[in-house]
DNA sequence: GTCTTACAACTGGTCCGACCACCCGACAAC
DNA sequence: GTTGTCGGGTGGTCGGACCAGTTGTAAGAC
């Protein structure tokens, strides 16, 4: 209730405009955005409102700016990163599930092989972190926010635990899906996608020492997330 | 020779000489960068250049702007995206060889998994595609530089033929890596890194639909790859 | 005294209009 | 046909003005 109001810059609004366009098909490869003056008057507002927004288009690896040259829309599957997922997952505020299958198969890909790194990595402060995520992923009082918010505190956490920075960035990238959609996602969770017991048995293998158990246990808690994804959703992955 | 000369913008000179004061540590996460007034007359070019390269940073999720506030620098490990990596693997011309053995770790994991899945949805075109890519890698003739090249030809065929999305978005930030610091990688390949027949035994398990002989194959090469690399750097992995 | 209010002095965001740098195609000169 | 010039398009930079938020502080009310 009385959620705060997002103002939106001008910027960002014509930004979000042109990414629209582009990522739904309207402007196509190698088309030629409307030069800056142009969409100034479009739009109605000044050249430089359009500048920042193209040049954010740029930075998404959208369009291809260059002095003298009309500005053009570039292929994005070829030159697009990550960045572009949030928007990409749920363009018109329904999800694409075909992408959103890819996403959750490198994401169990990914858990598993954490998993293995951290056991060869993690220290006895790493066990002991994640253990107190899981105490409180056992609050039965936990809401189903709270416990989204822990599933991925402890991925998080696993993560960091293997020190490898390539893969840190790599799940900022995911997180940013995870969190600008939070709101669609919570709609798909069954309530016994966040079951402890698979988070505690990737931490016993952890302390163990075990990486191959570890992956396991750590592939099995992603499938049965998965799993109850898809049941709500009524969908099928191919 | 003659290499074409490269003219700066003055807004990514600006973009990248306050890129190398956060990514060197010289300004740390929270601390406030300079007003864009201070900052223009410093650097003696306008506030809307300074704005510009602000806008750069942001994107890449160095800084953090809000009106009203001083632009505060952020924390990099947790806001940043792989769009870092090529400024961070070779921050002055020194390639940082820990954060390369974290690439090329997550790299060999990543190649795996792409070959076996693909030994599960590649069709007869996508074999011939990569049995195209190895025929002009036997080429005697082919220079060290094409031979590169091929090798991630070989690399984006693959991912082409998983149809994962988020594969593709995410094999793209890697290229962009290699693609920026090619020079430098250049000096450190060894002759025999680019062997055909490592290329070929992975083919040839995609053709017999084996998904473990040929993420087996892929780590081979892949493991043969970074071991030519460590032995010319004269470096350790961890 | 303490609390409230209003203001002043920052910050970034938007606007305007001018000019520079670069690219390309039309067209004249050879 | 080839070469050179030039005009009109593009994005890039400039400067200066004003709008819009944020914050600390000093004047006012109790």
């Amino acid at each position: 209730m009385f959620a705060p109001i997002k103002k939106q810059k001008v910027a960002e609004q014509v930004a979000a405009s042109l990414r629209g366009a582009i990522l739904s098909g309207r402007l196509k490869p190698s088309d030629a955005v409307p030069s800056e003056r142009v969409l100034a008057e479009r739009f109605d507002v000044n050249r430089s409102s359009i500048r920042e927004a193209l040049l954010r288009l740029e930075s998404w690896g959208l369009i291809e700016i260059r002095q003298g040259e009309a500005t053009r829309v570039k292929n994005f599957l070829e030159s697009g990163g990550l960045q572009l997922l949030p928007y990409l997952i749920a363009p018109d505020g329904e999800l694409d599930l075909p992408l959103l299958a890819d996403l959750l198969e490198i994401r169990v890909m990914l858990l598993g092989w954490t998993a293995e790194q951290a056991a060869q990595k993690c220290s006895p402060e790493d066990i002991s972190g994640l253990m107190e995520i899981i105490s409180r992923l056992e609050d039965p009082g936990a809401s189903p926010e709270t416990r989204q918010k822990l599933d991925y505190d402890f991925f998080e956490r696993l993560v960091a635990t293997t020190k490898n920075r390539v893969l840190i960035f790599l799940s900022n990238a995911i997180r940013d899906v995870y969190m600008q959609q939070r709101g669609l996602f919570m709609t798909f969770y069954q309530d016994d996608v966040f079951d402890p017991r698979y988070y505690r048995a990737v931490v016993e293998a952890l302390a163990a020492g075990d990486p191959l158990g570890a992956g396991q246990a750590m592939r099995l808690q992603a499938a049965v997330f998965d799993a109850g994804w898809w049941s709500t959703s009524g969908a099928e992955t191919t």
